[in-house]
DNA sequence: TTGAAAGCGCTAACAT
DNA sequence: ATGTTAGCGCTTTCAA
């Protein structure tokens, strides 16, 4: 007993493999993050890791660069090492080995709403209602050429997708509205808004995949001598805190996003607590953020067609 | 045989834990990074992590945002799971702490040049270096007012600051020259800014504590009506990606952030490999990149005081 | 080459 | 209340 208490002061470590071993569980649950680049994440870590402390769970936090190998790969990892349970931030894995994870552990999925999958429970905005809000909130300001500068082929992006083209038919103006295909970085959605913005009859304003291609798209604003709002209006997607700063000031639509974490880290408690309970799918509404990247366009009322 | 390969097909775990406590290494180790906020973090951990991967390493990736006792503990996990070396990427922790880590297991740090401590090596760029070639940068575009908003009181930050007034004394200007304290994030470079902006003899250049805190000036210029960088010139320091966006086109003190990384990969592979060996302290030269946010300044010969 | 046994450092269930 | 023992799932050693 003061032996022990004695071994404590000199530096004894106790053996967390031992430990789990011996007590069959780790207290420990995995995180994958699609990428660290974006700070997004961050924000949605920050909320997820609050949450997993105060219940005294550690958290192994892994990114696979969004290279679903990678991703795989450093999954499996974490099966190894016993994980109780894993959150996927924007993971780029199919249905079949998301539904072959879950059945070795449970699984909570952020960003990404999922079709029933047993022991897999998920917590994402509506993507589709968030681009049509984009959509309006262009049209409010009278602009008709609105463009989408899609965010690639995940369902996230697709569904904001989805949902700008769905806004689009609604307002009757699907025949000006155009997609073109990007990712959600930085450099595509410059090459993007470039692409869209030097076309013989450009838009008036662009709903970017998410807030990153946004900011790259104010940089080919500006190097194509564009004023933002007044020639073109931009907005994002994500509400990360950057895009706040006033000399981005970029008009997004606004997640949740810490709160996106602390409830993925209940749902994965709950169901660690009761693996039996039915699926749950989260979902929130994400809310138009008006900053100054969006505003009567001078020409929206002048192109090639005239208001509706 | 064919029953353990049956085994396999059938879902059959092997268990990490059972195994480094039998084969008494865990082929991991831990990576504490000082915040997830700043890319400047990201782009680190990708040289780091691709090298740690061709060493067939795994990482543990953990944060104590910013806050020392987080930081502590979430060492403290690390530890107890037999990580069998660390990376610690711009931490919070004092010298003493340092070395009863190193004394734990191998140490290798980043972004900060440690006193010798044995069992402990660091990679890092010469902060008083990058800080002199931005305050030459601003002087031979004819600034004199060149004021710092520092990044707070850590020793990265206070070499920077040490560069800085060097340079100010080797110029013979160190009277107009002036520290306004701030951190390194995007806010407190605002503010800093603002302060600095908004003084009755303002500076006509701004060297920033880093990268972040330099786009938050931007904002505030902007937001003063300031033109960058016909009113301020604003250099930043790490050279982070985001910098080099057109609408950002930010000046900078550039560090090889990947090679950063994976630098320190190969000092802590070598040390686990020889645990006795030389503590070693790189030393890399930061470069300066030269971009939009500074040029000269049409006051900067007009100010208080004339040329030298 | 293949199989049995011991043991890694801990915890849990016992027996004292 | 305290001390002892078995065993977690693997690797390694040693015997066959």
């Amino acid at each position: 007993m003061a032996i022990l208490a004695a071994a404590h002061e000199l530096g004894y470590r106790p053996n967390a493999a031992a430990r789990s071993l011996a007590q069959r569980r780790t207290r420990t649950v995995g995180v994958l993050v699609l990428t660290l680049h974006n700070p997004v994440f961050a924000e949605i870590l920050d909320g997820l890791q609050q949450r997993l402390r105060e219940h005294e769970i550690d958290c192994m936090l892994v990114t696979g660069d969004a290279d679903p190998d990678r991703e795989r790969a450093v999954l499996e990892t974490l099966l190894d090492r016993q994980v109780e349970g894993l959150v996927l931030i924007a993971h780029r894995q199919d249905a079949g080995h998301l539904a072959q994870l879950a059945s070795e552990c449970p699984v909570t999925v952020i960003t990404r709403h999922e079709p029933a999958i047993p022991r897999l429970d998920s917590i994402a905005n509506d993507d589709a209602l968030g681009a049509r809000l984009a959509v309006q909130h262009c049209w409010e300001l009278g602009h008709r050429r609105i463009w989408h500068v899609t965010g690639g082929d995940t369902p996230v992006l697709n569904a904001r997708r989805r949902g700008y083209l769905q806004a689009m038919a609604d307002l009757g103006h699907a025949d000006v509205g155009r997609c073109i295909p990007g990712d959600i970085t930085e450099e595509s959605g410059y090459r993007g808004a470039w692409q869209a913005l030097t076309d013989p009859e450009p838009p008036t304003a662009l709903v970017m995949g998410n807030d990153l291609a946004a900011i790259g798209a104010l940089a080919a604003a500006t190097d194509l001598g564009l004023s933002v709002p007044q020639d073109v209006s931009i907005v994002g997607y994500d509400g990360i805190s950057l895009g706040g700063l006033r000399s981005i000031d970029l008009t997004t639509i606004s997640q949740p996003l810490a709160h996106l974490g602390s409830g993925a880290a209940e749902l994965l408690m709950a169901r660690i607590a009761d693996p039996a309970r039915d699926s749950q799918a989260v979902l929130i509404e994400p809310t138009l953020t008006a900053r100054g990247s969006t505003g009567p366009s001078r020409h929206a009322w002048a192109g090639s067609l005239g208001g509706s």
